[in-house]
DNA sequence: ATGTCGCTAATGTAGCGA
């Protein structure tokens, strides 16, 4: 089973270079961020040409998360008030569209744009904690449902220094600060593993480059897209890979895809005889 | 640490968010 996340930066702007990536890639599902269209312009069309469904959450210009499968796409919960109804928190965070989970092929995915933050000092970044903070109820209410779990998406942090390219500039400002990680680690338990750290220990890999700047020309990076395990699915998964290919081309995304591939589920034991 | 991009209001370009 192969699962990818990818932030395209609008999706219209993106369309085609998301067609070509699916037929290339084939992932089994895909979640997508920051797709800036509300629900009812979705291009579901050119999607279903390529055999992908998909559940969607968006607004117009900003936020937006969808997940696509050439699978079917059940129980989408949309929010996090599907998971936490009565939380007054919740419902109010969930003007921004950020989150969407469904169940396919055995996994609970779960795709998430976390907040960006903007500043340490903007009350965008409260709003980022905030959000973090009903992450954290919201995942532990998943959890105790037991469903084999990917969580997925654009985390807007950098988990550790070797994440970042000027971990001497950049350490503690925002996407690095302290109390940002702390809140994803929160999140994330004892269980939940970044995938791409199951096989790559050195720093170098970047799944972000800034638009401004020079960042791309420059392999001037950040790696805040992330895919996170539970421990049975540690178990089947066979390598993590980051897409650069992607970013390099003519009217990039400034993220790359993040893919993961994992192996075939065992087979049910057979009922004793 | 800013050398860009995508969006929206609108027709030309400013403002916002990343």
């Amino acid at each position: 089973m192969r699962i990818a996340t990818w932030n395209v930066n609008s999706i219209r702007s993106r369309q085609d270079h998301l067609l070509a990536w699916l037929e290339r890639s084939r992932p089994d599902v895909v979640g997508l961020q920051e797709t800036k269209v509300p629900d009812g312009d979705f291009p579901h069309d050119p999607l279903a040409a390529l055999g992908y469904r998909a559940a969607v959450s968006g607004q117009k210009t900003y936020n937006g998360v969808a997940l696509l499968s050439p699978h079917g796409l059940e129980d989408v919960r949309v929010g996090f008030s599907a998971l936490l109804p009565g939380d007054a928190e919740a419902e109010a965070l969930g003007e921004q569209r950020r989150v969407i989970s469904a169940w396919v092929e055995g996994v609970r995915v779960v795709d998430l744009y976390v907040p960006n933050g903007s500043a340490l000092d903007s009350d965008k970044y409260a709003y980022k904690l905030a959000w973090l903070g009903c992450l954290r109820r919201y995942l532990a209410v998943q959890r105790d449902q037991g469903e084999p779990l990917c969580v997925l998406g654009d985390f807007n942090i950098a988990p550790e220094a070797r994440d970042l390219h000027d971990p001497a500039g950049q350490e503690g400002g925002i996407m690095a600060s302290a109390a940002e990680r702390e809140a994803l680690r929160a999140c994330l338990g004892d269980d939940l593993q970044d995938a791409f750290r199951l096989f790559e220990p050195d720093a170098g890999h970047w799944s972000w480059w800034d638009y401004r700047g020079g960042g791309w020309p420059r392999d001037r990076g950040w790696r805040i897209d992330h895919v996170y395990l539970c421990p049975l699915l540690q178990e089947r998964a066979m390598g993590c890979r980051i897409d650069r290919e992607e970013r390099g081309r003519e009217r990039p995304s400034d993220h790359a895809p993040v893919i993961v591939e994992l192996a075939d589920a065992p087979e049910e034991a057979e009922p004793e005889a």
